[in-house]
DNA sequence: CTAAATAGGGATATCCATTGTCCGTAATAG
DNA sequence: CTATTACGGACAATGGATATCCCTATTTAG
């Protein structure tokens, strides 16, 4: 059980768009050639963004995207979802309906006891994700990263902002 | 990203060895019967077990598996990880690297922010379910379960049990 | 106005993990 | 000895993830 790699592109272009001047737009092609990565294939990632809200595009040459919303209210929790989907790790199978004890007419109230604790599991990863913001990121990045690479990475996306 | 259905399977058929009377065993004959499953492959989610150590086994007739620790001492944790192994749901391809700004002597000496916050997640997740046990399974399912059912299905394990 | 660049989306091919089946081997109980 | 079992290797079927290609509508640059 593996998270699609377009979660890691997701949240790098997401990194990188929470960097952008106010009210400009990159590209999917900037953004593929800044990550080495498949522009075609890219593109499904950010259009899953953009499905969701998460991204405001707009087309023609200088077109692109940018966040919707403000990094301090995007949080990883919602660019994982927006390209993972929102269903939850675990499905019931009900395979406790095979059960041959089981009398004919019996009805199951409730998810049983193996779902519940699961889906509980579920959350306490979504809400770790939930508890990381945008913002959260950039601090941390603008901390670790050395300076140089840091003021060149913020020109280069500058330069190629629509 | 969705768990395999032998996570599920394991977690039940864990549940049912966990009522087995002390010394006895349980085939994967009656196992799949039981859970209405497929005999051979549900035979390999019980050999993950085997190789994690979960569970005892013994051959011949009257042969099977057995709990090899006592339900207090196996969390749900021990289980998932047995059937889906321990690899984190978040792989890093390392795409930084690919930064056109990076000068080619640069190295990482740490993992970046974006793969520390994901593994962070996944560890909430691993948390969780190392804090349920199998003996708290079975004090819920007691409770929770109509008292005849849960009557009959212990004679049933009782009855196929070697 | 025209031409180039862009997001979006459908169709398709490839790869790979999951799911499922089959069979041979060694061990063990009766 | 015989039936039953766990185990493991080989293999087929399925489906999702990955990747590419191409067409369309829209918008900006010139
Ligand atoms: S996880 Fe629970 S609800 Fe789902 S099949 Fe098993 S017993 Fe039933
Ligand atoms: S997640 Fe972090 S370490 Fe992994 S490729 Fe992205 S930046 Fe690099």
């Amino acid at each position: 059980m593996i998270l699609k790699s377009q979660v890691e592109w997701a949240l790098h272009c997401c990194a990188i768009l929470a960097g952008l001047p106010e009210g400009r737009y990159l590209s999917t092609k900037a953004l593929a050639e800044f990550h080495g990565l498949p522009k075609e294939y890219l593109s499904k990632a950010l259009q899953s963004l953009s499905q969701a809200g998460l991204v405001h595009t707009t087309l023609g040459p200088s077109g692109g995207y940018r966040l919707a919303r403000s990094p301090e209210e995007l949080t990883f929790l919602d660019i994982v979802e927006a390209v993972e989907g929102k269903t939850r790790t675990f499905v019931c199978n009900e395979i406790r309906a095979n059960n041959p004890c089981r009398p004919k007419d019996h009805c199951d109230s409730a998810p049983c006891a193996i779902a519940r604790v699961m889906w509980g599991a579920d959350e306490a990863w979504r809400q770790k994700l939930r508890s990381v913001t945008l913002a959260d990121l950039g601090r941390t990045l603008a901390q670790e990263l050395p300076p140089s690479l840091w003021q060149d990475t913020i020109d280069w996306v500058e330069d190629r902002a629509g």
